[in-house]
DNA sequence: TGACATATGTAGTTCAGCGATATATACCGT
DNA sequence: ACGGTATATATCGCTGAACTACATATGTCA
C-alpha cells in the first residue's frame, strides 16, 4: 500500500470525511509534507470503495456544493491496522541497523 | 519510496551485500513477509545507483559465480534515516487514530 | 538426472500517484 | 465589479516502480 493510500485511510480512521476535508487532514497528519492532489484523492477513492476498505456514509450539501462523506469499513480498518503495524515494523529495522546501540533495546 | 526500495537500503546498512544476499536479507528483516524478485532487485539497484543512494563495493568470484557487493552511500545512509522516521510518524498518526487510548502517551 | 539454491540480468505488464485541466460556488479584498 | 483564493468533485495522460515471466549459468544433493 502507498503512502498516499495509507494516509487516507488514517485521515477516515477516527471518523467519516469529505474528500476536500480528507486532503486537509492529510496535510495536518503528515505535517504538511503530504499535500494530496485531487487526481490522486478521487481516483484512490474510487479504488479503495471498489476494494471494500471504505465506503459511502453520506452526502451533504452546504453552500450549495456537494460533500459526499466516507467512511472506514471494518475490512478497511483491520487493513490499517496491519498496514501500520508494518510500517512500524519496517521503521524498527532499518533504524536498529542504522544505530547498532538501539539493537540492545 | 516504496516498501521494496526501504527494505533493499535496510538491508544494506550493517554492511555491504550482494544482490542474493539482499534477497535473503529482506525476507529475513520483513519475517518472509516480503520476497524480492529478481526483477525487482536488480532494477532497484540500477536505479538507486543512478540516484547516488547506493555504490558498488567490490566484486567477488565464488564458485565460478560472480558476486557484487553494494554498500550505502552517505547520501543513502541519510535517506533511509529520513524515511524510517516517517515511517514511524505515520504509523504512530494511524494507531493513535484507530486506537484514541493510546493518544494520551 | 532432475530439482533446487545461488547469482545476475532483461522484457513486458500493471498499478498508483502526479500534474494538468475542467467545472462550479463562496468569500474576501480592492 | 472584478480577481484571487478556498472549497469541492472529477477526468485524462504521463511516469515511476514493482511485478511476472523469461533467460542464462554453476554447484549441490537426492
Amino acid at each position: 500500500m502507498q503512502e498516499a493510500t495509507f494516509l487516507i485511510l488514517t485521515a477516515l480512521a477516527d471518523g467519516s470525511q469529505h474528500g476536500y476535508g480528507i486532503i486537509s487532514e492529510v496535510a495536518d497528519i503528515s505535517g504538511k509534507r503530504v499535500r494530496l492532489r485531487a487526481g490522486t484523492l478521487y481516483t484512490a477513492l474510487d479504488r479503495l470503495r471498489a476494494d471494500g476498505l471504505i465506503d459511502v456514509d453520506r452526502e451533504e450539501v452546504v453552500d450549495n456544493r456537494l460533500r459526499r462523506y466516507y467512511r472506514l469499513t471494518p475490512e478497511g480498518g483491520l487493513r490499517l491496522a496491519v498496514e501500520a503495524a508494518r510500517l512500524q515494523a519496517n521503521a524498527n529495522a532499518a533504524l536498529r541497523r542504522l544505530n547498532p546501540a538501539l539493537g540492545v533495546i
